[in-house]
DNA sequence: GAGTGGTCTAGACCACGAC
DNA sequence: TCGTGGTCTAGACCACTCT
């Protein structure tokens, strides 16, 4: 038995109580990112409700991503972005659409600094606290692709700050997972045009003030607070993306 | 009663084939976009089916936009992209976030001409058929910002290619409904960057090479055909778009 | 009050996956 | 063969909208 349900419809239906119910022990770690949850029929006789009400429930998680069902096997929490999707705004020279070839990476530098005013109001910290910023470029085939800046807040992510960013690898949100325990759930990007300083046209091996495409996000972990913010520039000539709307 | 059901599963779930026999009522016209459906529990009744049944039938159409529920009212018929949309991917000056204003449209030109190989095989038209040419320049407050090219298959534009596109309105899609009874379902953008050729640069008041953001966009109606090819150029620093991952 | 979609139940059987 | 999620039923009651 886990959370026996309250009465009737205080401002929510039956199943939305129960979706936050199981959010709430997904965030608090009783399940971690790709385990299995107990069965419907299990979770549907512990809160005392019909199977289609945790049906319901678990839609709502699945829709938001938290979950996935998979037929004949049970539903799982997810594992989380896998820190590839950058290339889904580029096509690099020689790729096809399929493929989905992971960028080397190189950090340039890391060093940590005072938050801003917005970075301490996006990530929720006191004014004035701490920040790791990285400089990061990524790389196909030797070629310099991407430039990335990443402000990272502490002390969620004092593992990183401690540690040689030699031996990091090439995706950083499964790392972010292995070593910091924070799962990337969703990202928000907005799009933007714009030209290389001098220093990033170095980086890139481009000319200065080459038309570049900016792309900032904002990454949020499972509980929906943002842990990550990111700029990155790529060459504009390599940018493709396609959008569905309605 | 309308269609009664055949025996079991030949390859679908029976909300599946019941999803696809309204899809079909839909498209020969029984109800116009705009309209009710009949009730749910009627639909159930004259499929003889269960009312959960039917509802996860209009769920699916809900899902792909063609119908939409209002609680108390009914089930109705989607009537379609505003036609606005490809101000989603842009930002012009003075314009706050929520501003939602529809720029003025100005034909250039308007000719008919033989379809491309392309444009033959995504209309699917017999090679050779005639398609309806577009120029179109859409303004703000005087100022022009985006400059279209509009491939449009004949017969269905048949009405366009006899009008004077002067009397046209600012939006294509509600008046390709009104005149040629296409109601666009889906959109689907590409988009990339370029810059503007002589002729482009002078419309949009712009320098020659002036970089550019290029929207290349399939429109599909309802029964999920291509029905308009058109591709947009707007000035890449009014570029601005945000996408969600997961 | 009548009609609509939204929630919920308690049960049955099917389809998939692993052992 | 067993446990999982997926489909389907037949009924009940609730919440919203219009008249």
């Amino acid at each position: 038995m886990s959370t026996l349900l309250t009465d009737h419809t205080p401002g929510q239906s039956r199943y939305g109580k129960l979706a936050q119910a199981l959010r709430d022990r997904i965030l608090q770690g009783e399940w971690a990112p790709g385990e299995v949850i107990p069965a419907e029929s299990t979770l549907a006789q512990n809160y005392g409700v019909a199977l289609g009400t945790i049906r319901q429930a678990l839609s709502l998680l699945v829709e938001d991503g938290v979950l996935q069902r998979r037929h004949g096997k049970g539903t799982f929490v997810t594992k989380g972005v896998d820190g590839a999707s950058m290339m889904r705004f580029f096509r690099f020279r020689g790729l096809d659409d399929g493929a989905s070839i992971t960028p080397h990476s190189h950090i340039l530098s890391s060093r940590l600094r005072a938050a801003s005013v917005r970075e301490a109001q996006v990530f929720s910290m006191t004014q004035g606290a701490q920040v790791l910023q990285l400089e990061r470029l990524r790389s196909l085939d030797t070629e310099p692709c991407l430039l990335e800046t990443i402000v990272l807040p502490l002390p969620l992510f004092g593992a990183l700050a401690d540690s040689d960013s030699h031996g990091w690898d090439d995706l950083l949100y499964p790392m972010y997972q292995e070593r910091c325990g924070v799962v990337i759930q969703k990202t928000q990007d907005t799009l933007s045009f714009s030209q290389l300083n001098a220093t990033q046209a170095k980086r890139l091996k481009l000319a200065v003030s080459h038309p570049c495409v900016l792309v900032e996000r904002q990454a949020f972990d499972i509980a929906g607070r943002c842990v990550e913010l990111r700029t990155t520039r790529g060459d504009a000539y390599s940018f493709k993306y396609t959008a569905q709307v309605q």
